[in-house]
Order: C-alpha cells, then structure tokens, then sequence
DNA sequence: TTGCGTCTATTCACTGGTCGGTATACATCG
DNA sequence: CGATGTATACCGACCAGTGAATAGACGCAA
C-alpha cells in the first residue's frame, strides 16, 4: 500500500524522533534536526513554536506505536497469562540486541529533565506508562486476578527496570531474568486468587 | 569528631556532584561548577583534565557511601530475609519523597550518555551496579539460595524500575510496590530451596 | 483571461549568549 | 630558583530563537 507523501510537519518529527532517541535532548540542536529533515531552521520554528514543543512532539509520536507494539507481543503469545506477559520481556530482549537501541526514549527523556519537572514531555511520558499500566491491570483483572493494579505496577517496575539496567550494562539477557520475576509474580498472584482444592482457605 | 580541611579537589568534586546530580550533564557547565567551588575554572582545569573527567570524579565519589548506606538499611532492619531485602525499598521510598531527591545519579547519567556506551561515568556507574549485585549475591547465597545470582538480579531490577518510575510519575509508593514484588521473589526462592515436609518434591 | 491581493510556507542572514577549553602571567612557598 | 596553584582574559564553536524578504498557490474582480 503506498503512503501518503509525508507533510513537512511529519518529516521533522521523524527526523527528531531518530536523533533525540539516538543522542539525547541536549545533545541534539534545533539545527542538527532541521538539516536531517532537508530544510532550514527558520522553517522548522514555523511549524513548531520551540525545542520543547518539537520533544513533546517526538514523545507523542512515539505513545500509541510503542503501546500497540507490547499489546502485539501479547497477544500473539501462546500460553498461559505467565507466558504471555513473559513474550514482553523476551521480545523486548531481541529489541534491545540490536546495535541501535537505547532504552526507552520516555525514561530517558525524564531522567534528562529531572530538574524540570512539569515539562510537557516528562508529562507525556507520564501519561504513556500509566496508559500501560492501565492496560495491563484491566487484562489481569479479567484474567480474575485480585490485587490487579498491584501486580500491573510491580510488572511495569520489572520492565523499566529492565530498559534502565540493559541500557547500563548493555546485557540484555537481564530483560530475560526480568521477563522471569515477571512470570513468577503473576504465577503467584494467580494461585492466590485461584486457591485449587488443596488448599485449605478455600472461597465459598 | 572534626572533619579535615578540604581540598581543592575535593571542593569542586562536591560542587560538580550538588550541579550534576541536581541537573544533569548536559545541564550544567564547567563554569557553574567552579563558580559553585569559589575558584575560576582555569583553576578547576588545572586539577581535572576534562568535564568527562570531572564527570567520572562526581560518580566515583558516590560509589562506595552509596553502597554502604544500602547495606547499613539492610543490617539495621529486623526479620527474617524478605523484611530485610524489603527495607532497602521502604528506607529508599522515604528519601525519595524529599523534595531534592531526582533518581539514581548512576542510571541519570548513563541514560544522558547513552550515545557514549564507552564514557569513563558508564563504566563506574555499571560497575557500582555489579557491586551491589555481588554482594545481593553473596548474602542470597549465605541464606542458602539456590540461584542466587537470578535473585539478586531480580531485586537489582525492581529497585533501579523503581529509580526510574518513582522519578517519572513522582510518586514514591511506586518505591513500596516495589519491595513487595522484592519479598515475594525472596519468599518464593527461599520455599524453592528449602523445601518443608509437606512437599513432595523434597531433595534427598 | 489577465492582473492583483493575500495567505502559507520557505529561505538567508543574523543576534546575543553560552560552551569547553586555553595562553599567559602572577603569587606563594620550600 | 622552581614547583605548585590561582587568576584574568580570551578563543572559536555552537546554540536557541528571530527579522525581513520571497516564492508560489489560490481566490476574485475587471
């Protein structure tokens, strides 16, 4: 299927999108972005009103790709809940293997601008882990899971555990082991809300 | 007991951890730093031979305190395995409610430096991590776990997620949930490796 | 159809300021 | 004297953001 030709507006994105995710905030120019996009700097504040807008910009572009993305990985997992949460992580291991990736663009974006802390993106990375969370809360508790948004969050701790770990040591088999605590704490968390017959506090 | 007169070095090391830590690398310049020391930065160059060096000198210097506070939690705490392992996050959730308090210096700077995967900071900061992952490691080992080392690295996980999450959403119970996935993991190795009577697949 | 005004999108050239790092000289002290 | 440490003043590069002008598309009236 042919795309549409992409509007001046969505090349820039695109073009800070790569060179924010692959060198940082601070470490990429207002230049260096418009000269990847093909044009002139002054064009590119016609479109955006500063540098903060354009990293609000790269964030948003990156919220409903990247959640889509993870729910893929779980939904064509096959197995059980442990199993499928597990595909996340391991997936997410193959990612981080190559070359080009570092981490994940929202933990870095925030722990870049740490000292200011009601900046649009930091809010908008926010706002993108919660998404998730949500997500994976409404799934475990149709799954009859009791303590739900617990076991969500305790994932979500695992995971950008696992985006700040690999990122240090550039290992990704910790996103394995990650992948793993995860299966054990869902496993936990079923056998707790689905007590079978040989337990003794035993519902109804 | 009357601390010793400063250095030169060690005053602007100081001055560089307060900046750094507060905001960022990128985010602040040598000039700040020496201003900070109460010397000129001619003066700093003479005792660093760069800002990565400067960089390095800040993140070594938080090695070892770092270190030895998380132990001084772990011993101080009273109870069995899981309580202890547990009290390194609620002790952590309590600094992290200050309102100073911006992550882990270590994960900040290799996420600014991702660009950098040789920086002489990564290294340190990769190495503080692998410090505090023995010595999980070995005290796992002593308590008679099996796989101590996949446990050490699965609390090591939760705790920097938690650096990482606490830092995005500003919310430090984020620190709370983390410990309890940290004792249920403990927990859960420790029914594994020393299995109870009333357990079939008992060793021997 | 032609000519004119208007609006959008783009470019060139520029500003004031900051950055990491340095050349050089001065001071203090053994 | 000579080694160590400090200061003044400076460099070239880079940075976020802007002023002014222009090219082209569109509508509209003569």
């Amino acid at each position: 299927m042919a795309r549409p030709e992409p509007s001046t507006r969505e090349r820039i994105v695109s073009a800070a999108s790569k060179l924010f995710y692959s060198d940082g905030i601070k470490g990429v120019s207002v230049d260096a972005v418009a000269e990847k996009a093909g044009l002139t700097k002054r064009t590119l504040y016609y479109h955006f009103r500063s540098k903060d807008d354009l990293v609000a910009a790269y964030l948003e572009a990156r919220d409903q790709p990247n959640l889509a993305l993870f729910r893929r990985w779980f939904d064509e997992a096959e197995g059980e809940l442990p199993v499928k949460v597990e595909a996340i992580f391991s997936n997410l291991a193959r990612a981080a293997r190559h070359p080009k990736w570092k981490g994940c663009g929202f933990l870095r974006t925030s722990a870049e601008l740490a000292n200011l802390p009601g900046h649009p993106a930091i809010r908008i990375g926010a706002a993108h882990k919660k998404k998730f969370e949500n997500w994976l809360r409404t799934t475990f508790e149709a799954a009859g899971i009791g303590n739900s948004l617990q076991l969500a969050r305790q994932i979500l701790l695992l995971l950008d555990g696992s985006f700040a770990v690999v990122l240090l040591h550039r290992d990704a088999s910790y996103m394995e082991t990650a992948g793993e605590a995860a299966a054990t704490l869902v496993t936990s968390a079923l056998a707790a809300s689905r007590p079978v017959a040989s337990r003794q506090n035993r519902r109804r």
